[in-house]
RNA sequence: GCUGAAGUGGUGGAAUUGGUAGACACGUUGGACUUAAAAUCCAAUGUCCAUUAGGACGUACGGGUUCAAGUCCCGUCUUCAGUACCA
């Protein structure tokens, strides 16, 4: 008895005890340190590292991590040195939120939870290498966000050479020849100036001026201020004009932000989509969102009168060659030129509609598209080449923040300027030889000659423009321009849980601390919120002032900027914003490829970042396509131009993993409605919940179920004795007004969407709420312990708690083991799918690792041998061996996961239990499942880990056919299958499938017309 | 509106260049083992008709190309994602 029970015990599948095991191998031989010198050839797998938020990992998470650890460890086997780190994006908002209400230091918060993630991470038995990990929490780590903050600071942009320079080089070219020829990313507004005036500018005006080119600038901008929280929002975070959250006015408000210039790099950005191997759509996103398009500027005269100054509208316009269309001028309502071009007859007018529209926010504008609405200004402009009056109206469908904020309106080639004219009673004149523009404009380009174009007439579109342009040229009213959507990026939060800048303000100038100084440190604040004056957090800090002469962070008593130059003694208030969160996202890729212990004095080695170029490929989430992706993008052409790494970009492959969702579950609880007299509290009723079957009986007006059910709830209230109620009839239309679906915990469901009755009342997050529920059952019956059975309801939605959907991969691999969690995350379905969790299903991944167990190990310990493979063991691993090899290069995993399946079920019924064969597939399924296949593969006496043993390789020989079962089809129809040696020919497999008795049978005495014969594939015959 | 992706059994999903549609699982049903349950194993499982052979239909819908279409072409519908008065 205790040997059978002992025997049975260590011969069994004992995947916790497995896991636990290997997991602590791997740490202690640090089975995964990645190496900078190899003579492997490199490869570098990267996750979007993730932030540590409090909530801990849900089943969803790790999907693209588990991806990318198959993908590392097949790398391994074939002979790669492979980099697979991790980290934590550990700044954001989340912790200081918590800080705010619970005092708490978000980094004490963030401390805790990166615990809880790393704990969660290491049971799922990822290969990554934690030597090198990162935080960009860590003073260590964003000293080098602030070092690269300092290296944008000190650079511009070149668009001769069409790369970042060094500022000092602009410097010694104004102080040559003045700025009059300088082809470089700058602000809009600069004026021109000779070297002599540059040489005579005050530093101080010398600085306001190189701001203007830097590629990190101070900008006023604006935005949307929230006074009640003390916070800037994004657009998307203001609904009617209020705070998405708590629903508190939100004002626009001009502030002073670092913004980042990376409009200078629209152009490399767009370019650069063409190198890299992502998915046409993630590429097409960031193609949209740079926006580029070609076309010209052209500027108006607006027509004087004696008392004005002359003014100019610039315009932007794709379509130069429509240019004789013009029949009037939109301005944006904001436009600067609006107020002063009004004449007085349209002054009330005008001001009217500035004030209507400013209350509509630019959301509603936009969704607004049907609503026509404009005002004339009076005023007019002269048309280039004709000379004639154009009005000038102005139009909130022309946006502000595009362009010049200003068009030229060509009714018969733009809808919008077509329906704007036809509205308010504008010309349409048509430019267009032969098209009919009495409908709708006539918005195409090719195909079609220009006319009543003066000196453009009988061209086509391409011509037209280049002529256009030359003209414009000619007069100084024009130039060809390209435009792109792409608009700088505010650098600045009004935060706390963030890198502080590296920057001190001497008279309102911000000067960087010298990079040897680094890191400036986040001060330590009372409170987390603004300051009553609307300061960011950092303007609590008591200790946050910058001492030039000692080099050092020192109390804010010291630092007297209200006073005169002298008494300042070297003490400058530093900046009190933080940077955002992509900041730290921005070039963490880069910190991975040095090791740990080198790390002091470099953001990595020149040879490590030679060695690991860049990402070879990175797995994450959509949600990045415009944000971190563009961002990071940006930065890595920078550091490049610098000279500091060697890449242009830093994601070679990219793959976005979709999302796993929760198949949340529903009771449909009654909705109580009684009628006659009765003091009772009827919120005291008790719950009454119906099966899912019942419900749906109900809700398709089944006459039987609903005087049943109905019966039974006046039972019901009979019962509780309280009075002369009586249960009303279900009323007719039963959305939700009878019975209401209310979510309950998917926990409490099994594989047959079988409520666990007994889990629900004993769960204390309910409270009574259930305790005392009455459950009807499919048949009509009250359903308790063990009596009856109750269904719920079910719908695919995102994970969430209040959704009480959500899977804890904790439980996953405590019940079923992290192997199992791994197969099933990737069984679901394709990578890049969205795609419901339902934990029932992982028993089948679950089985199939018991049956892989099987194969290896029986009752009575290791059954493997030296015998030799049978020809069908063969041809089963080698088939396995193409398979899986072709899915894991195609990032195919949930495919793998059944040829495996295939695999076992195929080699157990060949009873295989030949070495040869069954190490191999130990080795291909290693990186799915790798602790199973350490553990088998030790017992296989091997005293090594799996990870380092080679790949087994393919031979096409052992799957030669020399039959095939040829299916046999009668005009496509596919009849019978029939088993062909085959080396025949194609006369042959016709002679021998015609002479087939089914066959014969199939043509009943017709004679085909046509045998379609392909060797190896089908037989199909006409008539 | 535009751009991109997709639509296959009760469910998740296979089908790599057009060549046996539904692999592999889940679920369901039946059976074996067991006092019983669980676990395990075996069998069936697209729909409909015939229940024995077999037949008809079937990959969102309507057409087309082809000996042969889930796959290619044209049109329509639906869903998801991104984006939006971009001049």
């Amino acid at each position: 008895m205790t040997l059978y029970k002992r025997k049975n015990k260590t011969m069994q599948y004992d995947f916790n005890r497995i896991e636990r095991d290997w997991q602590k191998y791997w740490a202690e031989n640090q089975t995964f340190k990645a190496s900078n010198n190899s003579d492997k050839p490199k490869y570098y797998v990267l996750d979007m590292f993730p932030y540590p938020s409090g909530a801990g990992l849900h089943v969803g998470h790790p999907l693209g991590y588990i991806a990318s650890d198959i993908y590392a460890r097949y790398k391994r086997h074939k002979g790669f040195n492979v980099l697979h780190p991790q980290g934590y994006d550990s700044f954001g908002l989340p912790a200081e939120q918590y800080a705010i209400q619970t005092g708490q230091h978000p980094a004490i918060t963030t401390e805790t939870n990166i615990k809880t993630y790393r704990r969660q991470l290491d049971q799922i038995g990822f290969s990554f290498d934690w030597s090198r990990e990162v935080r960009t929490s860590n003073p260590e780590y964003y000293k080098w966000t602030q070092w690269i903050f300092i290296q944008l600071f000190e650079s511009y942009y070149c668009n001769n050479d069409n790369k970042a320079k060094d500022i000092t080089e602009l410097v010694s070219i104004f102080s040559s020849e003045g700025n009059a020829n300088v082809n470089v990313a700058c602000d809009d507004d600069i004026e021109v100036f000779t070297a002599e005036a540059w040489n005579s500018f005050s530093t101080e005006e010398q600085q306001a001026i190189l701001l203007k080119y830097r590629l990190t600038y101070l900008a006023e901008t604006e935005v949307n201020w929230c006074p009640v929280l003390g916070t800037v929002l994004a657009n998307d975070e203001i609904v009617n004009g209020v705070s998405e959250r708590g629903g508190h006015p939100v004002v626009r408000k001009k502030m002073t932000q670092w913004s980042m210039r990376i409009s200078a790099y629209a152009e490399r950005l767009l370019q650069g989509l063409e190198a890299v191997d992502w998915t046409d759509s993630l590429k097409e996103t960031q193609r949209n969102w740079i926006g580029k398009s070609v076309g010209a500027t052209v500027s108006f005269n607006v027509t004087q009168s004696e008392s004005e100054e002359s003014h100019k509208i610039e315009v932007f316009t794709t379509r130069p060659d429509t240019i004789f269309g013009v029949s009037f001028m939109t301005l944006a309502p904001e436009h600067e030129l609006v107020s002063i071009l009004t004449t007085a007859d349209q002054k009330e007018a005008v001001e009217a509609y500035i004030e209507k529209t400013a209350k509509r926010s630019e959301r509603d504008r936009m969704a607004d598209v049907k609503t026509i609405s404009g005002v004339f200004t009076g005023a007019y402009a002269e048309h280039p080449f004709t000379k004639e009056p154009v009005q000038i109206w102005i139009g909130d469908y022309v946006l502000a923040s595009y362009g010049t904020g200003a068009v030229m309106a060509v009714p018969c080639g733009d809808q919008r300027d077509y329906d704007f004219a036809k509205h308010f009673n504008i010309e349409i004149p048509n430019i267009f030889e032969g098209v009919d523009i009495s409908e709708e404009a006539f918005t195409g380009k090719d195909n079609v000659k220009i006319a009543n174009s003066d000196f453009l007439n009988g061209m086509n579109y391409k011509k037209a423009s280049k002529l256009a342009i030359y003209e414009l040229e000619k007069l100084g009213q024009g130039e060809g321009k390209t435009n792109y959507r792409l608009r700088d990026a505010v650098f600045s939060r009004q935060r706390y849980w963030g890198e502080p800048f590296p920057v001190y303000y001497v008279n309102g100038m911000p000067q960087m601390i010298d990079a040897q100084h680094l890191p400036i440190q986040l001060p330590e604040v009372e409170k987390y919120l603004p300051t009553e004056e609307g300061e960011p957090p950092l303007g609590r800090a008591d200790v946050w002032a910058w001492d030039t002469k000692n080099n050092k962070v020192v109390s804010n008593d010291l630092c007297h900027s209200e006073q005169s130059e002298e008494s300042h003694n070297g003490i400058y208030p530093l900046e009190l914003n933080t940077m955002p969160g992509w900041a730290g996202s921005s070039w963490y890729f880069f910190r991975y490829m040095e090791e740990a212990a080198n790390r002091g004095d470099v953001f990595a080695s020149e040879d490590a970042l030679k060695y690991w170029e860049n990402v070879d490929l990175y797995i994450g989430g959509a949600e990045h396509a415009t944000g971190h992706l563009l961002y990071s993008r940006f930065w890595v052409k920078l550091l490049k131009d610098r000279g500091f790494v060697n890449v242009e970009e830093p994601f070679k492959k990219l793959i976005n993993q979709g999302m796993i969702l929760g198949t949340s579950a529903f009771v449909k609880r009654i909705a109580w409605s009684l009628s006659g007299e009765s003091d009772f509290d009827q919120t005291k009723l008790p719950y009454v919940c119906l099966s899912e079957d019942i419900s749906e009986k109900i809700i398709n007006k089944d006459a039987v179920a609903i005087v049943e059910i109905k019966n039974k709830l006046q039972k019901i209230i009979d019962d509780l004795g309280i009075g002369n109620l009586r249960v009303n009839n279900f009323s007719n239309d039963l959305d939700g007004l009878d019975f209401m679906p209310v979510h309950v915990k998917v926990q409490y469901v099994n594989a047959s969407d079988e409520l666990n009755i007994e889990g629900l009342k004993n769960d204390g997050e309910f409270g009574d709420d259930y305790a005392n529920a009455i459950f009807i059952g499919n048949k009509g019956e009250i359903v308790e312990e063990g009596k009856g059975v109750f269904k719920v309801g079910r719908e695919v939605e995102k994970m969430s708690k209040s959704k009480y959907n959500v899977v804890n991969p904790d439980n996953i691999v405590a019940d079923y083991g992290a192997d199992s969690l791994r197969l099933y995350e990737m069984f679901l379905g394709p990578l890049e799918q969205y795609k419901p969790w339902n934990t029932a299903g992982i028993t089948g991944v679950h089985n199939f690792l018991k049956k892989l167990w099987k194969l290896y190990v029986d009752d009575n310990g290791l059954k493997i041998n030296d015998a030799e493979p049978t020809k069908d063991n063969l041809k089963t691993l080698h088939k396995t061996i193409k398979k899986v090899q072709e899915d894991i290069e195609n990032f195919s995993f949930n495919t793998s996961v059944s040829t495996f399946m295939i695999a076992v079920n195929e080699l157990g019924a060949q009873k295989c239990t030949s070495k040869d064969v069954l190490e191999p597939l130990l080795v291909l399924i290693s990186p799915y499942a790798p602790h199973i296949a350490e553990e088998l593969y030790s017992k296989l006496g091997n005293s090594t880990s799996i990870s380092t043993a080679a790949f087994p390789e393919f031979e096409a020989s052992h799957l030669v056919e020399s039959s095939k079962n040829y299916p046999i089809s009668f005009n496509g129809k596919m009849r019978f299958t029939l088993e062909l040696p085959m080396d025949l020919s194609k006369d042959e497999i016709e002679k021998a499938v015609m002479a087939h008795e089914k066959t014969i049978a199939q043509l009943e005495g017709r004679t085909p017309k046509k045998v379609i014969v392909v060797p190896g594939k089908i037989v199909n015959i006409v008539g």
